[in-house]
DNA sequence: ATTGACAAGTATACGGCGTACACCTAGCGT
DNA sequence: ACGCTAGGTGTACGCCGTATACTTGTCAAT
């Protein structure tokens, strides 16, 4: 009866298991809450149970890259380079927005699962099937960087006050104040901040971040379809 | 006579020294060496003692980083606001090649010192004196993004051999083997892989790390600058 | 010269982390 | 019936950041 409670009560762990558990609870608690032990004691076991199934923390978050990359859609077929690369970086940036460790955690890892290994060659093949030269592909694919995960670092995600200064909001003429000497030591600042602010905040959450993304993503896109137009190469000429 | 001998001995301590002495360990160590008591060991003094001069281990990374900011080269003044740009972001590099922890830890950061304001300030002001308009220049902040720093995320760093095979090195059969699944499973990325290696290796220093980061910019430059010729605005109509 | 305030450095301790190692145990092929 | 093995356990080690309470060395005002 135990044994037939236990058995019922309890599926076993599998890597899959973990890394699902591992994904939800950075989902749910943030990345710097995930430790072995917590992931432990949601899966009702005791820590040394995981390393049974991955060999040690680091591991473990490159299984997370793969479940990662599992939600990103194949690239759609019989489209346009152009379109084909936009949309599929477009849906990188989905899967990782809906992941908030995953930005942190790709900027992490330098070796590269056969899935990540996978995605990128895909995300080559896009490039080729376009007739890029496998040269200007090379170079493309350095020029966007992590946005191919669909993130770049983010610039003005920062806590409005300026400096280390504090964590409690502020009065009225205390705002001000801090409003002054930032017009004073950084005016440039206040001013791309202030454009594009709906509110009468000091860079408040004027940023569309997804438009800025988008706005870089084409830039980039542009300037490549002009090499390729005029068949660009890094080593112009050969004897 | 003592006292004489450890005033000599022992200058104290200073939020610099610190700072100096944490930038010095992480150069050497690398940054997952760089802890409080490793810190305070190299500087003669009980791990606590840091605590009279950084608040705790975040306040010293943002310290490191005012240290790096410090490094980067002041914009050079009468040059066109694209060389000027082009010169500063170079200098950010050189800056970051020579700590090997600048990426991971300006990755890592999210509130500004004033250091940081500073330099993006003046950054931005690159832009405004080359005529670029406010709405412009702040879409082109965020284009740049960690290039500002001198950095992208490099892709193709990685440990050669496909997977997360093995950390020893393989004989000229089992190398082979290795080639022919990576051609058989990832064909596209041997190619840009091969196409610019030297050696006969696979992946291996073909890499022009400071050639692909040039290229880069120099193109997100280029298209900044026709936007800018023909008035971009992202709010193409006033009613 | 004495004192006493204050800053700099110390001592100890706590809770958390990743994980090595030895152990148990259930289930299965023989 | 038996022993192998995969999966789960218990304990322990050395590291980490840092709270708290202490000593000590310096110097200004008395």
């Amino acid at each position: 009866m135990t044994q037939q409670a236990e058995r019922t009560r309890r599926i076993p762990l599998s890597r899959d298991r973990v890394l699902t558990a591992a994904v939800a609870l950075a989902d749910e608690a943030g990345i710097e809450a995930l430790s072995m032990r917590r992931l432990a004691q949601r899966l009702g076991v005791v820590p040394m149970a995981l390393y049974k199934h991955v060999a040690n923390k680091e591991e473990l978050l490159d299984g997370m890259v793969d479940v990662l990359v599992s939600e990103i859609d194949p690239p759609v077929r019989g489209a346009a380079w152009n379109d084909a690369v936009r949309l599929r970086v477009l849906s990188a940036r989905n899967a990782l927005l809906r992941h908030s460790w995953a930005r942190q955690v790709l900027e992490s890892r330098n070796n590269k699962s056969p899935a990540v290994l996978g995605y990128m060659d895909s995300f080559i093949g896009m490039f080729l099937a376009g007739g890029f030269s496998i040269d200007l592909t090379h170079h493309v694919m350095h020029a966007l960087g992590s946005r191919m995960w669909g993130f770049t670092q983010e610039l003005f995600q920062d806590s409005g006050g300026g400096a280390a200064a504090g964590p409690a909001d502020l009065g009225p003429e205390a705002r001000a104040a801090v409003f002054r000497e930032m017009a004073e030591r950084y005016p440039n600042i206040l001013k791309v901040a202030t454009v594009s602010a709906h509110e009468d905040s000091v860079a408040g959450q004027g940023c569309d971040d997804q438009f800025e993304f988008e706005f870089a993503l084409d830039l980039l896109l542009a300037g490549f379809e002009r090499l390729h137009r005029q068949h660009w190469s890094s080593t112009p000429a050969k004897p």
